[in-house]
This record gives C-alpha cells, structure tokens and sequence, in this order.
RNA sequence: GCGAAGUUAGUAUAGCCUGGCAGUACACCAGCUUCCCAAGCUGGGAGCCGCGGGUUCAAAUCCCGCACUUCGCACCA
C-alpha cells in the first residue's frame, strides 16, 4: 500500500469508531474546541507509550523521574518568562473585529522589542499610520493575549496557573532531587503529564489541543564537560536524520558530533536516544527529521534548537523541542527565589546548564496510528500493524464455533492470559470478521480454539502481519505471547 | 479571531428548496448455519435530526442567536 492512502480522515475515522480517541463533552453544545479524550484502545497505547519511553530514555540513561503539579503560583512564570513572554500582543479591528497580532504588523520597527509595552505598540502604530490590512478600518488599542490559563485559588482567588510546560517543576525542585537522591552531574530528570495552553484556534484533534500530555526530560549538566558522557558509545552509530534548513542527511550521532552538525555529546547521546525510542514505537523514521531551527524560530531562551519532526498527510509535525537552554532556567529561578541552585560537580561548583528534551504525546500518538495503518487490498482488510509490544490489545481469544464445549475451552484459556496480557474475547460471527476487527485495533495475535484444541491441547496462534497461523500447546501459550509483545533493549 | 461550507444512529449519508409518523448502507447485538479469514438467512437495538429561542395547529425542514467541525486566512515555545 502508498503511504498517500493513508490521511488524516482515515486516522479520524479509525481512532472514532476504534474506541482511540474523541471529541471531550460529547452530548453538549458548549464544549470547547481543543479538548479531546482518549478511549480504551487510546489508552492502551498510551500507557504502552509511557512505558517505553520510561525503558528507552528515562531508565536507560539512570535519570529520575518525579510527578509535579499542574497548578503552580505565578512567582514560577515570572521567573521562567512566561508571564511576560508567553504572551502574544494583539489588536482588533474597529471596523471587521479582526484580530492581528501586533508585533506582526510592525515587523522590522526598531522602536519595538519582545516584551514591549501596549501603549509602545499603540505609539508604533499611531506613528506609522497602520490600518486593518483586511478592510482597512482603524485598529483599536493593542492588549496582550497570555497563553497560560489562570486560576483563582480559594476563597480569595489568589492567582495561580495551569502549567504550560511541565518542565518547571523540574527546574523548582531540582535542588532538592539533586541533594535528596544523590545526584551526579550529568542529572536527566523527566516528567510525564498534561500541560495547558489557550490556544487561539486549537485544530485536528490530537495535533492542537489546549489541554494535552508531554513527556519532559531535562538533562542537568557541567557546562565545561559537554563531552564527557560515558555512555556515548551505546548511540554513537545511531544514524539521526538531520535537516539543514534546505537538504536532509543521514549521519551517524559520532560523525554529528565531528563535523560540528551537533555541538556536543551530551546532546547528541541523548538525540540518539531519542531516535531509538522512535524507532521502536513503531514511527517509520525515514519520514522523520530533526530540523535545525533558524535564531529567529528559536524559543527565546534557546541557544541551540533541534525540532524532531515527522511526516503525517497533513505535513511536517513536530514531535519533540530539544532545547540547549543553558543556564536560563535555573539562573532565573535563582534570582527569583534568593535560592542557591548551584550544586557540586566533583571539587567544582557549577550553575548547572541544561538540555530539554520535550516532547508531544498526543502528536505522537497520532504519527504512530498513521505510520502504522495501512490498507491490504489483496485480502480486503485494514490494518494497524503497530508494533506488538505498542498494541492496546494484544491478542484476541476466539472460539471457532461456539458448540460442543469450544465457548467455555475459549473462555478458560482467556481468563488464564488476561492477568499478564491485554486479551480480548470474542465467540460471535464469521472467525474472519473477527480476525479483522482484531486487525483494525492493532492486536498482533490472535488464538482460536476448535475442536482438535479438546483433542490434544494445542490452539491455533495467528499473525496479523502475515495472516500465517500455526499450532501450539495451551501450556506454552503464555510463554508464546510474552516473547512476542516483550519491549525491545538495547 | 476573520471568511466560506457544514453539523441527522458507532460511521457515511438521504430527507430540507415545497413544514405533516426520520429513512438507507456499513458497523453493532441475538439466534440459525459455518472446522479458519468481512459469506448467507431470521430477528433486534440504536437518533431529544448540534444547542437555545422564534414563527406555526404542526419544525430535521422556515427565521434569529450561539456552540462546534472542516477548509482557507491569521496564529502556533
């Protein structure tokens, strides 16, 4: 099948009527854009998800993972920028309502900067004579548009924030984590969770929401030993795709760090990682990349920005944000809170600098359905070839026919597998409708039990790549089922 | 936020112009059949026709408002 059969409707229509995802609030007219919820099988392969980024980056690079809370005082966002600088300066049209962002219209004034003031801005455009440039109509005065949703917390509504990022718990707490769990430079510590933003026009489903879950990893390291990672052996010839701005090359993470592409190990260690962990949630990572990021697309905070994209129907999507934030995170905590964040690296004490690795579950999620769905037109079925150890669910147990004892065979043989493993049961209809209901959800395996099972035991084990079934005894079923769905090591 | 088009069962849709019992297909459920890949037969469940208001004896249908969706613009840590 051409991956050009495969859009975005079609990923739509499969994660609706599949039980992946949908639109939050259902029954009700109110419910806003930007909210969408996560069904059975969604769930299925987002708990799947976790645990492998947990083996294939948190555990395999011995960081620390904590649990922060999404409600957070605004003493964090000042300190992190985000009250000042998460916020975008906008105006509206007296005339048609339309709303623009100001610091669009004045592109290349020199009186303005980030951060400039709405009565700045309101001068800029009284001073340049700027109009509507839909209908012309005069613009009214210019205000800004915080993405953070804030909350009022008790009975005096004391101000607080749903957290747009998760990763400032992290930044908060790691002096603590550090001193309390021993820590040694260089620190990951990763967060998984939702994170919140208003999003203006929030778009297709799980690729633009306004409430959605990142998988957040900081790595806490010695500025003057960038190079000084012991494991970089394990990825040095993990091949990342880079993307220059105009070409894409394929290069080793060593021959990245040689040529300059990629300015230390630290980084590329753990851009290679990251390219593993792709590679075996089942992302087909020759529509991958990661994109160098122009000075002017970078964060304000970054000093060097790589975006690890994907290739979906509806273009190129962004998947994770690798940031070199230096010391921005931590020195402004610092300062804002009077608390030292320094810490000890051997006899040298350092404000440790980091490197961010955030990422989009959601979008990830949605890049593995569509990478993985495909149409099989020679034996007219659609399936979700995920990989077996991403499968919601992970092997159907079926009943050839229901009569002469098969049903309750059936039923004892899934009530052995369902502790260990994600089963489903199902006696009714055609065993082909069956076979493809379990292919459209992804479930690699599917056993069925008929009458030469009561004979001598043994069920029939098939495939849903390849239709290919064979025979095996009851008593190595399980054993059978765990070596096919086990997570990859390295 | 702007513009356009839409919103009817799990999904896709007909009906709307011209107001009068809400239908079809696929999917789903039960039974029969069937010893391995969406077969067939019989039966069944399913919808406050996006939400609210108005006109009318009567509204899925006409009018107004709102929400949401899609596409385009704009926006996007």
């Amino acid at each position: 099948m051409g991956a050009g059969t495969v859009d975005y409707d079609s990923v739509m229509n499969l994660a609706l009527e599949r039980g992946f995802y949908f639109p939050s609030g259902g029954p009700y007219a109110d419910a806003q854009a930007g909210f969408w919820e996560y069904g059975p099988n969604g769930v299925g392969l987002k708990a799947r998800f976790v645990e492998l980024w947990r083996r294939s980056l948190v555990r395999r690079a011995g960081m620390m993972e904590i649990d922060g809370s999404q409600v957070m005082p605004p003493s964090v966002f000042e300190a992190s920028g985000h009250l000042a600088g998460f916020t975008d300066p906008v105006v509206q049209c007296t005339a048609c309502s339309a709303t623009y962002r100001a610091d669009k219209l004045l592109e290349g004034d020199a009186s303005l900067h980030e951060g400039s003031s709405p009565s700045e801005i309101d001068a800029a455009v009284a001073a340049r004579g700027v109009s509507c440039p839909g209908c012309g109509g005069a613009l009214g005065p210019s205000r800004r548009f915080n993405m953070m949703f804030g909350l009022g917390i008790g009975p005096g509504a004391e101000p607080a924030y749903l957290r747009p990022e998760t990763c400032q718990s992290i930044f908060v707490d790691f002096p603590r984590i550090y001193k309390t769990m021993r820590g040694r430079l260089p620190l990951g510590i990763a967060q998984v969770g939702k994170s919140f933003r208003n999003e203006i026009a929030p778009r297709q489903s799980l690729l633009r929401l306004r409430e959605f879950y990142q998988a957040e990893i900081e790595v806490f390291c010695n500025p003057n030993r960038l190079d000084d990672i012991k494991a970089f052996g394990e990825v040095a010839g993990t091949a990342i795709r880079l993307h220059d701005g105009s070409a894409t090359r394929e290069v080793t993470c060593e021959r990245a760090v040689e040529t300059g592409a990629i300015a230390n190990r630290t980084v590329a260690y753990h851009v290679g990682l990251l390219a593993e962990f792709y590679e075996r949630a089942g992302i087909d990572m020759k529509r991958t990349r990661f994109r160098r990021l122009s000075e002017t697309e970078k964060a304000f905070y970054a000093t060097t920005a790589l975006d690890f994209e994907a290739e979906v129907s509806t273009g190129w999507l962004e998947l994770v944000a690798c940031n070199y934030r230096a010391d921005y995170d931590l020195s402004g905590h610092a300062k804002r809170s009077g608390e030292k964040f320094e810490v000890m690296d051997g006899d040298e004490k350092v404000l440790p600098h980091v490197f961010e690795m955030s990422m989009g579950i959601d979008r990830s999620l949605y890049t593995i359905l569509e990478h993985s769905l495909r149409e099989d037109a020679e034996n007219d079925r659609t399936v979700l070839s995920l990989r077996p150890h991403m499968a919601p669910v992970q092997v159907g147990v079926l009943s050839l026919v229901k009569k002469d004892g098969l049903a309750e065979r059936t039923e004892e043989i899934y009530r052995s597998l369902r502790e260990e493993h994600s089963a489903f049961l199902d006696h009714s209809g055609a065993i082909g409708r069956r076979y493809r209901r379990l292919d459209e959800a992804g479930a690699p395996l599917a056993v069925t039990v008929d009458h030469q099972t009561l004979e001598d035991g043994t069920v029939t084990l098939r495939r849903r790549d390849t239709m290919a079934q064979e025979r095996v005894r009851v008593a190595d079923l399980a054993g059978a089922i765990r070596a096919e769905v086990a997570f990859p090591a390295a």
